[in-house]
DNA sequence: TCCAAAACGCAATGTTATAACACAATTGTA
DNA sequence: TACAATTGTGTTATAACATTGCGTTTTGGA
């Protein structure tokens, strides 16, 4: 992840579509430069887990697809989902079984994720300082880390505000 | 956790029987100091868990269980975890769907864990450090933390001396 | 001894993910 | 263009993980 750019966070107020159209806009280019085809199902799973920053199950995916006339048998979302993995289009998120859009996947990193119990909302977060801080631990015992994961889950600054006001 | 404790490393040669016993006899003064109840289910279920250090899943422990004469269905194995998981004897590694012996259920803690892709064991490692690390980074973002996954996938010191052999 | 809470037995079902095999579309190459 | 190899998709079945609901038994305290 380029350490130069901030990511927005996607707990306030912004213009959803315009991370939808880069995220898309992001994917195709990067199809086109590794020459793998970005197939009408694929683009489509993309489409839909950008819908929302909630992850989605893979079942939920599954269920949108049918109805909008698409195969509608587990492997078919699986198989889109393998792909969008494998070129970092999409992080899945072990705790929750669920698949969220990745709206770096240029360079190829683990996502970390700030995932709001209230809202359901993950938020993908910078990663440099976290990963070599992990490591160092890592091999303070001798470990070899390949893969990462981190999830935090707990309240996003809205859901605070909100049950703050609740309580009153 | 403790931090004047050093957790031994289980990917070194050990006996092992030392963990299991030291498990055992924790989960024995924890349950009499909270009045809670270690029926035979549950500290079988320990014990099995604790019978190495592999992370094992809910229907494997089921299948041992059934095999000794235990009643057999899935509900009898969560509930005896989901026990052990309240008393934090156990913790649960979500990247795997599996189970692991926790060796300090004293201190409340999250996990966070070393797991060898190769031999497929799991070592949990210290936490103070991780974890106000991580609460930091997430603070910056105005999010409070709950509960943290941190799981780190790779191989262990042995493995790794293992694979440099089969290279030559 | 009686009651209420906790634990357990049991059947069914829900949810997530993969295996295996056949067929179709696409791409590179002669 | 023709062909072979690769890649992608359709389909059926099943594996793996987890929960719901309800009734019975056990347990510990009044």
């Amino acid at each position: 992840m380029q350490n130069s750019k901030v990511a927005e966070s996607i707990f306030s107020q912004h213009d959803h579509q315009h991370c939808i159209d880069q995220a898309l806009a992001a994917a195709k280019e990067l199809c086109r430069q590794r020459k793998s085809r970005l197939t009408p199902v694929r683009e489509r799973v993309l489409e839909l887990i950008w819908q929302s920053h909630l992850p989605l199950g893979a079942y939920q995916l599954l269920n949108q697809l049918s109805q909008e006339g698409f195969n509608s048998a587990p492997p078919t979302v699986y198989r889109a989902l393998d792909f969008l993995l494998d070129h970092g289009l999409i992080h899945r998120i072990a705790s929750l079984n669920a698949f969220i859009g990745c709206n770096c996947p240029q360079d190829q990193h683990h996502g970390y994720f700030l995932i709001c119990r209230d809202c359901g909302s993950a938020q993908e977060i910078e990663a440099e300082e976290i990963s070599s801080f992990l490591r160092q631990n890592a091999s303070a015992a001798g470990f070899k880390v390949e893969t990462e994961t981190v999830e935090l889950s707990g309240l996003c600054p809205q859901c605070q505000n909100r049950s703050q006001q609740d309580d009153q």
